[in-house]
DNA sequence: TATTGTTATACTCTATAACTATA
DNA sequence: TATAGTTATAGAGTATAACAATA
């Protein structure tokens, strides 16, 4: 493989990874937007099969706190989450309501079902994709 | 499988996807801040082998006209391309200066020396990431 | 009338810095 | 002193709407 070879292949790969993702999120706005909410608060919501800390929600969505404060707002203003004390009396648990799990079952159903990664590859091909995926996040991650 | 793992599978494929797609964006943002610039100047400036009617760097990249204006205006201020009239005089056509074909050129080749998939990955297996993702983003375009 | 490009504006996602309360 | 969460703010990326020039 020639250089030139490499950078196109580099380009390509990029480019198609990209747009992947840009479908992925698109499939997943659009599902969360059937129930009402923004992305990000779809995200969370996700999480919340149990109460969690503030601090390990934007841990596991790699995102900063203070951006969660935000978010969790939301979901309190929609009547799906709440906002509880831990032992801790500085850690925040957030929490799913009656209401907000109900929504959080469905959009989980929903977004499986609009996935369109899902329909356009077999059993095989998926686990092939996240063998493949996997193995770039990891060494990325270093 | 129930549905249960396919609601999980779904969010697995969706999580890998969208951390691959996010460590290609690192790379890519540090390859070309390297070289002072922004990530969409630079996703125009590749574009810039040949002289590009605005119209079609948008259609290219799948974002709106009135964006490319403004990240052509960042290119010309920063001497990597200048803006010239086609025949039909409606057109712009965009172009690489001198400074910025070489640019574009060094960048693409720290881009794609950068780009964690090309070393995570051997050739087989990279050709069949390009060929799911292929896959994935024809089935999604419907 | 349709199309190219531009302007002004606004929105979404997200981070940084400074702060409060608790440990 | 260190950690959890919040507030205020700012910045990047991108779109929408209205518009001018040209076809």
């Amino acid at each position: 493989m020639t250089s030139v070879d490499a950078i196109n292949e580099a380009r390509g790969l990029a480019v198609l990874l990209h747009r992947a993702a840009a479908l992925a999120r698109e499939d997943f706005a659009r599902a969360a937007e059937r129930f009402g909410i923004a992305p990000p608060a779809a995200r969370v919501l996700l999480l919340l099969d149990d109460p969690m800390p503030m601090r390990k929600i934007a841990d596991r969505l790699l995102v900063d706190a203070s951006y969660v404060t935000g978010v969790a707002d939301q979901l309190e203003e929609a009547g799906l989450a709440t906002r509880g004390v831990g032992e801790d009396r500085r850690v925040k648990l957030l929490s799913a309501t009656e209401s907000g799990a109900d929504v959080r079952e469905r959009l989980a159903v929903a977004i499986s079902a609009d996935f369109t990664a899902l329909h356009a590859l077999d059993d095989a091909e998926r686990a092939q994709l996240a063998t493949l995926l996997e193995r770039l996040v990891e060494s990325g991650a270093r």
